[in-house]
DNA sequence: AATGAATGAGCATTCATTCAT
DNA sequence: AATGAATGAATGCTCATTCAT
């Protein structure tokens, strides 16, 4: 095919901006933000300083990719719930695992998101504030067609909101900075019913 | 008395320190740590970039004695109830209502311990882990007790430990950050609820 | 008196500028703006890199105060002429001389202004015209005035005025870069009857 | 012929030449020589920055090779007035006119030259300087047989020199300058007039 | 004690040039 | 020959800390 030699260009492309992230990620997660330089991230990649600007202009937009791709995860996951008239309560156990099984899988950036990003810099606490409420907000909608269905008990919802919003973050957070001494099916199922009980009963 | 001059100097030198304290916490706050300036904390106080200097031998150090001061208040609270036997719910009703009034008097402080510290470098971020370790281990103790005499269900006591702390620590947070909506006993009443009710229920 | 030792401080400060100023010149004339390093006019003041950036706010700011500085005096000078409802032509040649002079005594900014500023860029190009266009309007209402008189010869007055700007300026940097082979007296006469019998005669 | 398609190979490369040095100009007028990207150039001429450098070794290469192209043209013209035993008044008047007419059609290169060359670094500073000393002693010859036949008054004949080669460049850069507000005759014109009773008139 | 001027190490970013394909 | 991705040296500016007065 003509476009052969093209398509393998654009994939080596792919996977040095890949390779870009990752190494941010890693180092970001080890030094933070402001200890990383950019030298590190390259060296990391195996690659020069002056080309990592081929792909970033600069080093606060690969934080920001980073932090975006990982909110669009979550938020999207949350999204799912939303299209229940009414979420069954198991439905919900299971969006409490998704959501812990994604942060595995991204395990770095969730623990960026979660433990660093408000502590950068006032632009970044803004950012985070801004993707905490809007996943608050969804939380909220479902847990408002729980209550208007009586299966909860009378209670703000917005504020339960945030406490299954941040309970689900504080979780995986704890859980990875103890060394995960607990299995991770201990730790959803566990979490889960703190924050259903903590809800619903009566 | 002799040392009457001395104690004037002493307590003149005390009000200096605590208006570079305030000053700080001010800054910290609403700039973050890395976006605040010396510079900027001793205008706030009305003083010299020079005269700093005398008071703290670093931007870091008034950063941790800020935190330190704050870490030992919620601390002690946490220990007050350790001394009983088996803390009743009401106590622990009433220590969470406690230390969300500590939150609100030093606001500033808390929300930087909460939302900032771990972001600022890796240092603070496992100095916060200690704290919060701390913390965690002790309500776990409680949790314990709590279990041992069948008040509780089944579960693993540290991440419901770890449940509580983070728990308060956000409910506090996304109150400030959402402009107070509901009242401060509104927040302490579905707080502990939920915190309760999560632990407690069968 | 009470501001001896504020008077002072700005005495101080006041000489530290200069030296600045003075560091600066030199080694935009002998290197060029962009192959002057900022280390470069520190060093040749005899103080740190920092310590700049409290006087100035830029390379390129200090290069524009030091231009701004010379042509204001230039353009001063010119608008002396502009009194006279008619200038005699001896007060004409007076002023070619005097600005001659002044070019002598701040012999590296006036070369760096007629040799060097458009060619550094855009914006100082841009600007270096502003500056000539000024200097060339304000001559050719002399050179009208002159003409409405019948002193001279039917021409395009503004033609004109722009030989005699530059003609000061092109004579000045040539005698320079000629190592002023003739007198300053002699260039100075030369100078001043080439452009008035090039602009008088008929 | 066997040499056809070398040849062919010979003017394509020529061709292309041509366009990086038209590119060149143009970007060197309109942004200056530092403010030039090597991409900008390419771009333009429709290439790579890679195959740039087969063409020319560096950026201030395709700069030397502009200016020495524009530099011979003006020196030559300036030859054919050496050949004359005395020129007369009116080849000098032509003279103008040819130069006039060729910094039109060169009309970028010749406001590089003019305004920018001596401002973008030392080197090119020192280079005009041997240009214009070149352009200014073979003046100065023509000026000194005019002298010598009782055409002209007493003058230091250099100083002259260096104003007519100044003034010709400086008429034109400001006609261009000011958006050719009167016709290119007319500035002839009034240039050799201004020029010729300079230096003639007693 | 208090001041604020001085210091200089440190870092993100740019861009001419090279080189693998 | 042509491409454009990769390289890395180079530099303006910042700011915590020091120090002379």
């Amino acid at each position: 095919m003509a476009s052969t030699r093209k398509d393998k260009v654009e994939r080596e492309k792919e996977k040095r901006r890949k390779s870009y992230l990752m190494a941010a990620v890693k180092s970001f997660q080890e030094k933070g933000f402001y200890e990383t330089r950019v030298k590190d991230i390259t060296t990391l990649a195996g690659t020069s300083v002056g080309n990592f600007y081929r792909y970033f202009n600069s080093k606060e937009e690969i934080f920001e990719v980073l932090i975006d791709n990982f909110n669009n995860l979550i938020q999207n996951k949350v999204l799912e719930l939303l299209e229940y008239e009414v979420p069954p309560i198991p439905s919900i156990k299971k969006l409490f695992g998704d959501l812990i099984k994604i942060f595995e899988e991204k395990s770095n950036v969730a623990l960026i998101f979660i433990d660093q990003m408000a502590g950068i810099n006032k632009k970044y606490a803004e950012l985070k504030e801004t993707y905490m409420n809007t996943g608050i907000e969804n939380v909220d909608k479902i847990i408002t067609k729980l209550h208007d269905v009586g299966f909860i008990r009378d209670q703000n919802t917005t504020l339960t909101a945030s406490l299954w919003v941040n309970g689900i973050f504080d979780a995986f957070s704890w859980w990875i900075r103890s060394g995960k001494k607990i299995s991770k099916d201990e730790l959803i199922e566990d979490l889960t019913d703190f924050l259903v009980r903590g809800t619903v009963s009566k």
